[in-house]
DNA sequence: GTATTCCCTAGTAAATTGATAGGATTAATA
DNA sequence: TATTAATCCTATCAATTTACTAGGGAATAC
């Protein structure tokens, strides 16, 4: 299951990506348009500024803009930031690998293939999807 | 993620499938094979056979065995019983539907929209392999 | 009739999730 | 310069879920 977190921070980056003015967008705004928790909300965009998705503006009239085009902000990406590792079991992550503690030999593993190609077809579809594509234009 | 639940019960499947003799598998056999603990795995098994995955014998040379033809035990259902719904979330499941409380209209949702096509790659794996599939012949 | 196996209900410690609280910092502007 | 408005940061917390464990009951083979 996405968690809130992940939800909630897809929907501001659409938010934001669908914004037309120059200016940045408020945190307060995005939370009541989206229906948001807004401390919640706070959090997770402060997340995705470090990890340099978002840039941000302090005090009167700041906010959060983006700093790459929507077309490169892979979903890939996002999703790991706030959701963590896209595959179902760690031993067939690729950015968060872990060996299973009862796995001898994962090749040999019935559970580890299976998931090997829910992980492909996820990725697939994540890596062809980036923030332009949530936003629709 | 993968819940240890889920996990456990396909490797226990596998295990039976794989098995050759005509008498039951026990818990505990499988237990040590496959380095599940043997409580959790009680219950894991179950939850299998009350959900018509599975028989069942009591008392001495008892055990757990497979009621249908491996080709015919989906990973859709195993999963959904196990693990509960395929999609990542309540507004894009088939079967576990539920209306987000923040969306005023799901078509316009951009989480929405790519959660779908998540779902739609991870339902074609998962229909596509069996517990044939699985156990490798 | 006894050992062996599954059956069933409870309970529980640890981790995760989905927040909230309270204030520090920075910037615009009157 | 004082005020207001915004982000930044740390800490905390209740509820839920997860991954088990405990303890015994019921059926079956021998």
């Amino acid at each position: 299951m996405l968690s809130k977190k992940t939800k909630y921070g897809l929907k501001a980056l659409t938010y934001i990506a669908k914004s037309e003015s120059d200016s940045p967008v408020q945190v307060s705004e995005i939370a009541k348009s989206e229906k948001i928790p807004q401390k919640f909300l706070e959090s997770i965009l402060l997340t995705l500024r470090k990890s340099g998705f978002l840039g941000s503006k302090k005090g009167k009239h700041g906010g959060y803009y983006l700093i790459k085009e929507t077309s490169e902000i892979k979903m890939t990406d996002v999703l790991r930031v706030l959701e963590g590792p896209i595959a179902m079991v760690p031993c067939v992550s690729l950015n968060f690998y872990e060996k299973c503690d009862d796995c001898p030999d994962e090749h040999e593993c019935s559970v580890h293939k299976l998931m090997i190609q829910v992980r492909d077809n996820t990725l697939k579809v994540l890596r062809n999807n980036t923030l332009e594509d949530l936003a629709g234009k």
